[in-house]
DNA sequence: TCGACACATCAATAAATTTTGTTGGGAGTG
DNA sequence: CACTCCCAACAAAATTTATTGATGTGTCGA
């Protein structure tokens, strides 16, 4: 991921897409207890597996997951700084405090 | 939009969706500065008028702006209350953290 | 080494989203 | 009323994204 030719708003793209579906939420909600490997999140989620990779690459390009190889499992862990990177953009997003600034075609 | 029958996730998705586009980032992007009408929008987007429109559908139904009409102009601004919830929304994502959960598959 | 397991990847298909061009309605103006 | 402007809504086409089933790679145990 190239992240020099990466605009704020393409970045913001990408997360905002990746936290934008049901079952990388879901996948979400059951990694915020802690790391689990992909068998375990096919059970809890009753997703076919290659289903669950899909949702999982998606994820970890974002950088929202990250993962651990561990013999024949891979376990995904969330990555907190993407968290807190989200949050920085949606504060840079609000509305401009000062309401100085004029309608048009008024 | 029927809150009743909406679960959180839902919710989450259509925001996340509705900031998953590039050219709705840079409609919130103008809005910052102030409410603006539909014409201003196409023009400093170069964008065409039925596409901005449509993405200006999506950003309302999800709640993120909302229109005025005045005479043959429709004016858009944000709503702040959006952005709010879309912060709680992301605050409610991250990991706990008490690290006691165990992994699975070990 | 053989087979089972965990997972990624790929190709084909299906489904959802976006773009484009067009039509229509309401609001102003002459 | 006739005409223009601003915009929403629609339908068709184009593009993107997601699902499914199959295949492949690496690991483990017998």
């Amino acid at each position: 991921m190239a992240v020099s030719t990466y605009s704020r708003t393409e970045r913001a793209v990408e997360l905002f897409h990746a936290l934008s579906d049901e079952t990388r939420l879901e996948v979400i909600e059951l990694l915020r207890k802690g790391e689990r490997c992909v068998c375990e999140l096919t059970d809890s989620l009753d997703a076919a597996q290659s289903r669950l990779s899909f949702h999982l690459r998606v994820l970890k390009d974002a950088g929202i997951v990250r993962d651990r190889k561990d013999g024949r499992w891979v376990h995904y862990e969330l990555s907190p700084e993407a968290f807190e990177e989200v949050e920085a953009l949606v504060e840079g997003m609000k509305p401009r405090a000062l309401k100085s600034q004029q309608s048009c075609c008024a």
